[in-house]
DNA sequence: TTGTAGGCGTTATCAA
DNA sequence: TTGATAACGCCTACAA
């Protein structure tokens, strides 16, 4: 082409217009995020990762939050949907297996993160929440704990399903598991259902020494309750939590952890997606990264 | 209109085209959020925030993060340009005033957010820096702190030496002002510049009873410290944090600190780019919203 | 190498 | 009301 063109665009820095580029090639160069609750430091994290890995592909990212309802996931989808995204990336509330089913139908592309439904032939980047979950509570017994009760939602997610069988085939595998020491708190009364939880395990008569929280809005909210009553997590009792929290750093103690490889999950969730969009791939993947458990004492004295 | 075309499309659920709509009408009903440090938790907040009510009045956010970078920040206006973003949002990195003259010049809306430059006729959104830092430390200066130190950034942003003069001019007018115990880390030798400075206020003939920390980084990092060093927060030494952080409810003692408005700040963002989208106002607003002193006791009753 | 025409999915305009 | 047509800014394709 003409130099003198290409001069003068430079002069008048013309930056070209990547709507009409993408209206005449059909392509947005966008992709959708849809994030269940961005509240959360986990999502809130997972969804800047993410940002920034698309960014660097070229790619824009639109977020989008449902608070866990199926019917805002519905209504998000449209609005991506009406903004010509190329994919999604998704972490799924309950019940949102037939937005995906349609999704799979309009043959969109998309992968879901943290979460996933095994029943469905999706694209998805889990953690091995079985695994890590069983190593963890390996870990409560190796310690010495006799009596580890659990703190879990009272919910149908695949992956804290996963988190709890983990743990209780650890207890079983040692001949510890009791049916009456896993409590369930919801989600939409967290604060007061962690209390109760809380209470209950306290005040068994055989005395627990070990309590494993599945997620880390639990987590948080669990060391609260504990330190609130008194209870030495160091002495008294042992604990395993999920995700990794300024708090935990900060204690006197070490509080042990479940830390989720965040960065690496957005990395394989974007490289995914892009993969499917741009068809260098169209077989199905699930990914699973590796959790890992750190055990804190090494991180204070750093 | 026929109804049977209406039907029609609702039949096979047609959805229109965001961006061609866009192209034809010259509006992309996006606009673009650049921020500073997505990593750092009080950004997130805000950007998601931000997101979040600017959804609610039907725009799509595309977020950018600089890294503290002007020449980044520069890159991602061009990317968001391109994208035909109709204003933008932004958390301006040091020296950073030429692009902003540029979007001046441009006459493309914007406005800042968290931090400002006094110098320029810009929109802004930012807290009372000055007034919350001054009654903060006279709040200290009432528990009893003789000798006050401050731990802050060494840099050249408005907001932050705002916190700084606040800290300082009540320290004046208390008659307790000492340059000597006032230090300076920075940002990117942060963990390593706050042990220095820790270690220095610590080692002081005449003992140090009081901190006030300007970010929350520093915040964070400067009790981490602290603990580490086996100070009692609460017998040996008063502090002063900036901004809410989920370990301060977990420590078995209160940590008072400066709550700033995220929520508020986000939506006056958002409605005054908005209404400079829409021209509803073309004068230059400077928005100034209250943080909070937020002492704790009650928090950790509650 | 350079120029021209057509079309992507909308909306606005004008004519019927 | 309805239908036809042009235009938004870009890219592709074909022609000169």
């Amino acid at each position: 082409m003409s130099q003198k063109i290409l001069d003068k665009a430079a002069e008048l820095n013309y930056i070209p217009n990547t709507l009409a580029k993408g209206l005449k090639v059909g392509k947005s160069r966008t992709i959708g995020l849809i994030i269940a609750d961005i509240s959360n430091l986990f999502f809130g994290a997972l969804a800047l990762h993410i940002q920034n890995y698309a960014e660097q592909k070229g790619y824009s990212v639109i977020i989008g939050n449902t608070n866990e309802q199926p019917n805002e996931m519905e209504n998000l989808i449209k609005f991506l949907y009406a903004r010509q995204v190329e994919g999604l990336i998704i972490t799924p509330t309950e019940n949102s297996q037939y937005l995906l089913k349609r999704l799979m139908n309009n043959k969109i592309p998309f992968v879901l993160v943290d979460r996933s439904f095994p029943e469905l032939p999706v694209n998805s980047v889990l953690i091995n929440n079985y695994e890590i979950s069983y190593r963890s509570t390996e870990q409560l017994i190796q310690k010495g704990c006799k009596r580890i009760g659990l703190v879990t939602y009272k919910q149908d997610h695949y992956h804290i399903n996963e988190r709890r069988r983990g743990c209780v085939d650890a207890l079983k595998h040692a001949g510890i598991y009791d049916s009456d020491i896993m409590e369930e708190v919801r989600y939409d009364f967290l604060k007061s259902d962690i209390k109760k939880a809380i209470c209950n395990l306290m005040s068994k008569r055989e005395k627990i020494d070990g309590i494993f929280f599945t997620t880390n809005s639990i987590s948080i909210n669990g060391v609260k309750e504990l330190i609130k009553n008194n209870i030495n997590i160091q002495k008294d009792i042992q604990i395993m939590c999920f995700d990794e929290n300024d708090a935990f750093y900060i204690l006197p103690y070490t509080v042990p952890f479940i830390k989720q490889p965040i960065k690496e999950m957005a990395k394989n969730a974007v490289e995914l997606l892009i993969d499917q969009i741009e068809m260098k791939s169209g077989e199905i993947e699930n990914i699973v990264v590796e959790a890992e458990l750190v055990l804190n004492e090494n991180v204070m004295c750093q």
